[in-house]
DNA sequence: TCTATATGTGAACATATATTCATATATAGA
DNA sequence: TCTATATATGAATATATGTTCACATATAGA
């Protein structure tokens, strides 16, 4: 779940480059203006890579409706596993995945595990995709 | 980029089944009224999906940079290219995806192509998920 | 029409990752 | 301690996908 961290190169630049006054800035293919300001207010590199992480955790089909299951209420993996339609291991498995992205919690009681939303926040976060998704 | 809508089967169940009253039902491993009421309350799989697919489409690092760089201002294809230091046939190919999925669009003027982000409802998603990271 | 430039895209390759299977661990009760 | 049950996990496998490379397309201007 770390395959986003490959840095690439920047590729060669065939424009034409060099000082450029305010007006000539225009004509160029690289707009200056704009790159600085976008340069600027771009949000820095580890976060943007946190931000990745954070969408690509979610977006797998599994881990989804885990997440909107226990939106609704704790469960235990099994009844998870139920819910789901999908073996208990693999919801070990992404609940796992959950639990070191701190978006899940959990507490034992006995032999069972049950798991729930970590925060109202993710709580919030869950409910504000779903209103997305549910307007278009 | 459609390799969420692989169904599952569900797994034998070898725990007790059969008539519960509501006392019952506390005993068994599978917590049917918990079951019952995540069943009822969590979204139509359709729409899992299409979260999923939504989320999956935000988690590549590449595509975040985009659309966090489109968030600040529409830019070319160059342009984007040289901000987030990567060639242009990936911007473009990831572009694409990103235009098939309705998050940016475009326009042309002449031979340069400016994207930006399609509504202000993503542009408010981007906002609400820098947030939600930079709260943790 | 011919050239230069900006962007788009198919195929190949390398990497990432979700599930399955087998097995391990943890807890409760006999 | 021994058994049954609930959950966890390592390895293997199949699939998905991001980037590169080569080339195609589109537009402007000579």
């Amino acid at each position: 779940m770390n395959g986003n961290n490959g840095k690439a190169g920047t590729e060669g630049r065939t424009g034409k480059s060099g000082a450029n006054t305010a007006e000539s800035v225009k004509t160029l293919v690289i707009h200056e203006a704009v790159v600085k300001k976008v340069q600027k207010g771009i949000p820095r590199e580890e976060i943007l890579y946190d931000l990745a992480d954070f969408f690509k955790i979610l977006g797998d089909s599994t881990r989804i409706r885990i997440l909107y299951a226990l939106n609704i209420s704790e469960m235990c993996v099994w009844d998870l596993s139920f819910v789901i339609g999908i073996s208990r291991s693999a919801v070990s498995h992404q609940l796992k995945i959950l639990r070191q992205a701190n978006i899940v919690k959990y507490r034992k009681e006995g032999k069972i595990v049950f798991y729930s939303l970590s925060d109202e926040h993710i709580k919030s976060f869950l409910d504000n995709g779903l209103e997305h998704i549910e307007e278009s």
